[in-house]
DNA sequence: TACATTCGCAACCATACGGTTGCACCTTAA
DNA sequence: TTAAGGTGCAACCGTATGGTTGCGAATGTA
């Protein structure tokens, strides 16, 4: 389920460094399950369940279950609210951030 | 001083909503206290003064004490880090962060 | 059926963190 | 010199959060 406040689910989602780690794994495999990434880091299954379930909460990855495990992948789709955020704070005193809101607010997508 | 994970450090920083709205508070009045943001939010001055610290602790914002005073400007370059960092883990998966991983990747700052 | 995987839920624990109060220190103004 | 405004430091408190263990349920395999 989607959350209300996307850009700060997404923040909090990234803050913990396990959780930046899991997305970098994501990355490369595009999908895997909670057990599979247990192995990489020192990490319960539990653990790491709990942390794709905030990365859930936050849309940036997608549970699909199939047949007795869950597989996971990657859908970092809301980070780019949170870019537009900083882009906008930032866009008046950083020109390298007025450059790239300017870039989003193109629409060159 | 700069910490040495510089994107953990903003996206930590940026994960609070009461940091949020100070930084929305500074990035339209260019320079503020402690004091000045207190009055604006439901908030001590001391709490204020802590998230300005952590904020500091990110890079995201600078401190200059003139007189009795310390007024706190914000400085958001680091955001690129973390912009950086997003486009680079989900430029693969989403054609828009694609786009603009490539356009940070031109090499325009 | 029986057994092994894989998962989800719940309880639990320690620590980090947001927030407060209290107080001492420095700077400006009377 | 005294008083007031503005800060910073330290102690303190409650809750959220990262992490664990334990266990029952569902799915696949021998």
């Amino acid at each position: 389920m989607m959350r209300v406040d996307t850009v700060g689910a997404v923040f909090d989602a990234l803050a913990d460094p396990n959780r930046r780690t899991l997305i970098g794994f994501l990355a490369q495999r595009d999908t895997a399950t909670a057990t599979e990434l247990a192995a990489e880091l020192p990490l319960t299954r539990q653990g790491i369940a709990k942390h794709l379930a905030t990365l859930k909460e936050a849309g940036l990855v997608r549970r699909r279950r199939s047949g007795r495990e869950t597989r996971y992948k990657l859908t970092p789709e809301p980070m780019t609210d949170a870019i537009a955020w900083m882009a906008t704070v930032g866009g008046q005193w950083d020109d390298r951030l007025e450059a790239l809101r300017s870039h989003l607010a193109r629409g060159e997508h």
